[in-house]
Order: structure tokens, then C-alpha cells, then sequence
DNA sequence: TCTGGGGTCCTAGGACCC
DNA sequence: TCTGGGGTCCTAGGACCC
């Protein structure tokens, strides 16, 4: 399912590629049964592999409070924890508050990535073609002829991530990735859901459009001034409004809620940017320190870039502002880079320009500093031998388009 | 209560080309 | 005089997801 910024204006007509009829694109699984896997509190059930002796205690995964008040939020909660009122994304202080017996413990991101790898293995067990969606969900694409098929294979992969590697997992089957992620939410915790083709109609039109992976506060807000609120109004409502509103995204909203085929989107091969990002203490209003700042996150970007064997094609560099709005600036480079040197320069240049652009009118700290790469590229043998020779110039002004 | 650190995709508007 | 239309690339910003 394709996410659409509701537009200020009426969209134009045209759409993109892959969302007209025809050929499917060329990387979707071409599968009658979608079996997605989500697995429950993720982070925290890694880290109850290590120390069993946390189940059934309120586990939080996020920044210990014990290490001073911080500005983080809580990346995941054990469901005796959540039953306090904590949950993903909110406010470490808070969730401190609202449970003072949570065991907190710091995230481990390395650990969960490896946990991950560990899941897709399992996945890739069974026949079909595994697609990761991020790092705790993923889907297996089917080609069986029953719903009963299905659902079997969906048991077998549930029992196995169970019991080999201590991880509880819902699962979602349908036959399109919007409802089956849609019935993942209703398994969660640790249930599966089936829906057949000819209940997805029946089967989502109660839920509130929320329940939709796409559609947020802004969305909801624009369909509940139509006098849409649940997926079932969506069935009912007209086509061409459903357009007007949001694009190419309500035609898709008004075939789900038919319980017609969505087309999925190419699931893309290779990352498309990365980013590392800062949050400071205490928001920050001298130039020097933000310098410092971007020098230290491009050099961070630089080693992972490296690490993944990848080269960048653009550079950016955006500030989140004392009262939370964000300002960008992205420049594209006359050919793919590698090295720490450009990145850094060019990084602290385009933070120059926001600096001098921004501050020049209101004088707002920053909370926030992001340096991003964007445009990537995986390097190849040659391209690495190339590099530093006259193929792309030296470092510096000029390099750039 | 006050909002992390990653990401993806979509749209609009201007520059530029034919 | 008046003022095309389509296509692509780039930048900025918005919405959303885990």
C-alpha cells in the first residue's frame, strides 16, 4: 500500500508507474497467500532470551531513567508494562512515571539486528519468497491453493520462532499485504488471523481508517470531515471524492475497502539514504557546537557507509528546532563519492548556509541535527580503484552540481 | 507528558531542454 | 504579437512507519 501526503491542492491526473493496471513490477512476488509476521515487543524479547528471569515483569526497553532524566522515548514495552499505560514512542520520563517498577534496559540494536537475521532464516524455510518490511516484521509470500494451506504454514512459522528462537510472533493471511498487515494487528499478541479473499471486505469495513498502514492523524482528520471514519464508509463513498482528496492514495483506500487486489509496490533492493541524527541535551544556539556536532555525525555516517560498502550521490543536512518544526538542505554531487573528507566538508557547508539562512530571521535553538546521504550506490571494484583520480576532482568547491 | 533515531514515499515548483 | 507543452532533474517540505 502506497502512502500519500493528503495534497493542499487537487492532484493532478497522472500516476505514477507502478500504480497503473498492467504488469506487475518486476521485483513483487507473484503469490496467492500473503503470511506477514510481526514479532511481539520485539526488543524486549530479545533481551528476555538473556535474562529469562524478567518474564511477567514490566520490561522497558529504552533510556534507564537511573542514568538522569533524558529527552528519549521508549522503544519498547513488555505487555505487563504496557498494561501500566506505556507504550512505543512515548516519553521515557513519562513512562518512568506512569510505571516506577519497570526494569529498564538500554537498547542493543546490534543484538536485535542479529535476532532478526535469525527470524528471516526461519522464514526462509518455507517455501515462498521472504520480503523484510523492517526490522520486526516481515512477510512470506505463498503460492498454495487454500486458505487452509496457508494458515498451516502460517502455525508451523509461528511454532518454530517459538520454540528455536524464544521469540512470540501474531500473523496476518490474506491476500494482499494491506490486509494481511491489517489482520496482524488484530492476531497481536501472539495470535494468527486468516482472512480469505471474500471476507477482507467484511473483515475490515468496522475498523477505523486508522487501521490502515498509511494513514495517519492528518489523513484520518481530511476523511473524517468527509464523514469517513470507518473502512466500511470508505466502500460507500465515491470514487472520484476519494480521489480528489488524496490522489492515487484514495483509489487505493476505496479497493481495499472492496475487498478488491491492491497492487503491492516493488519492494526496492538496496537502501535508498542514511542518516545519523543527534538530539542534544540542551538545545543548542552557538555555532561552534553545531559545527563540532556535524563533523562527529558525518564521520559516524562516513564509517557506516563504509561498513555497507556504499557511496552517495547527495548529502543533506537538517535541524529540528527548539519547537519541534525542521528545516533541510540537500545538495547533489556531480558523481558518486566515497571518503569521510567530502561528506564532512560539504556536510558542514550545508549546515552553514541553513544556519546563517535561518538565523538570519528568527533566532530559534536547535534541538535536533541530522547529516544524510542519499542517491546510494553500492561500490563496485572498479569504481573504488577509480577513486581519487580524475574521474570526480578533488574535494572541495566545485565537485558539486 | 512533550515528543529518538532511524527510514520511505509523495507532491509541488522552478530550471532547463526540445 | 503573446506566451505552447512535454519531459527530466533538483530542492524543499509533508505524511507516515517502526
Amino acid at each position: 500500500m502506497q502512502r500519500v501526503a493528503a495534497p493542499n491542492e487537487p492532484p493532478s491526473g497522472r500516476r505514477r508507474a507502478e500504480g497503473l493496471p498492467g504488469l506487475p513490477p518486476p521485483e513483487t512476488p507473484l503469490a496467492r497467500w500473503v503470511v506477514y509476521v510481526d514479532l511481539d515487543a520485539f526488543y524486549v524479547a530479545c533481551e528476555l532470551r538473556d535474562r529469562p528471569e524478567l518474564a511477567g515483569r514490566p520490561v522497558i526497553v529504552g533510556p534507564p531513567p537511573s542514568e538522569g532524566p533524558s529527552r528519549g522515548v521508549v522503544l519498547s514495552a513488555s505487555y505487563e508494562a504496557r498494561k501500566f499505560g506505556v507504550a512505543s514512542a512515548q516519553p521515557a520520563v513519562v513512562a518512568a512515571r506512569l510505571c516506577p517498577e519497570a526494569v529498564w534496559i538500554p537498547p542493543d540494536f546490534a543484538k536485535y539486528e542479529q535476532a532478526s537475521r535469525e527470524v528471516r532464516e526461519v522464514l526462509r524455510r518455507h517455501a515462498g519468497t521472504v520480503v523484510p518490511y523492517s526490522i520486526d516484521e516481515a512477510a512470506l509470500y505463498l503460492d498454495v491453493p487454500s486458505a487452509g494451506a496457508a494458515r498451516a504454514i502460517a502455525e508451523r512459522v509461528q511454532a518454530e520462532l517459538r520454540a528455536e528462537l524464544s521469540l512470540p510472533a501474531s500473523l496476518g493471511v490474506a491476500t494482499s499485504r494491506a490486509v494481511a498487515k491489517i489482520a496482524t494487528d488484530r492476531a497481536k499478541p501472539g495470535g494468527i488471523v486468516v482472512v480469505p479473499p471474500e471476507e477482507a471486505a467484511s473483515f475490515v469495513a468496522p475498523l477505523s481508517v486508522r487501521a490502515v498502514p498509511g494513514v495517519g492523524p492528518k489523513t484520518e482528520e481530511l476523511l473524517r470531515r468527509l464523514g469517513i471514519e470507518q473502512i466500511g464508509d470508505l466502500a460507500k463513498a465515491r470514487p472520484s471524492e476519494l480521489r480528489r482528496a488524496l490522489g492515487s492514495f484514495g483509489d487505493e483506500l476505496g479497493a481495499l475497502a472492496r475487498g478488491e487486489p491492491v497492487l503491492e509496490p516493488a519492494t526496492v533492493s538496496g537502501p535508498r539514504s542514511r542518516s545519523s541524527d543527534r538530539t542534544f541535551a540542551v538545545d543548542v544556539d552557538h555555532w561552534d557546537e553545531v559545527e563540532t556536532a556535524v563533523r562527529t555525525l558525518a564521520e559516524e555516517l562516513s564509517r557506516s557507509l563504509d561498513r555497507e560498502r556504499l557511496r552517495y550521490g547527495s548529502v543533506g543536512v537538517a535541524f529540528r528546532w527548539a519547537d519541534f518544526s525542521r528545516t533541510q538542505r540537500v545538495r547533489s554531487l556531480s558523481a558518486a563519492r566515497e571518503g569521510v573528507a567530502p561528506l564532512v566538508e560539504l556536510a558542514v557547508r550545508l549546515a552553514r548556509e541553513l544556519w546563517e539562512s535561518e538565523r538570519a530571521g528568527r533566532r530559534r535553538p536547535i534541538r535536533t541535527l541530522s547529516v544524510r546521504t542519499e542517491r546510494l550506490t553500492e561500490r563496485t571494484q572498479r569504481q573504488a580503484s577509480l577513486d581519487g583520480f580524475a574521474v570526480d576532482g578533488p574535494a572541495g568547491p566545485g565537485t558539486m552540481e
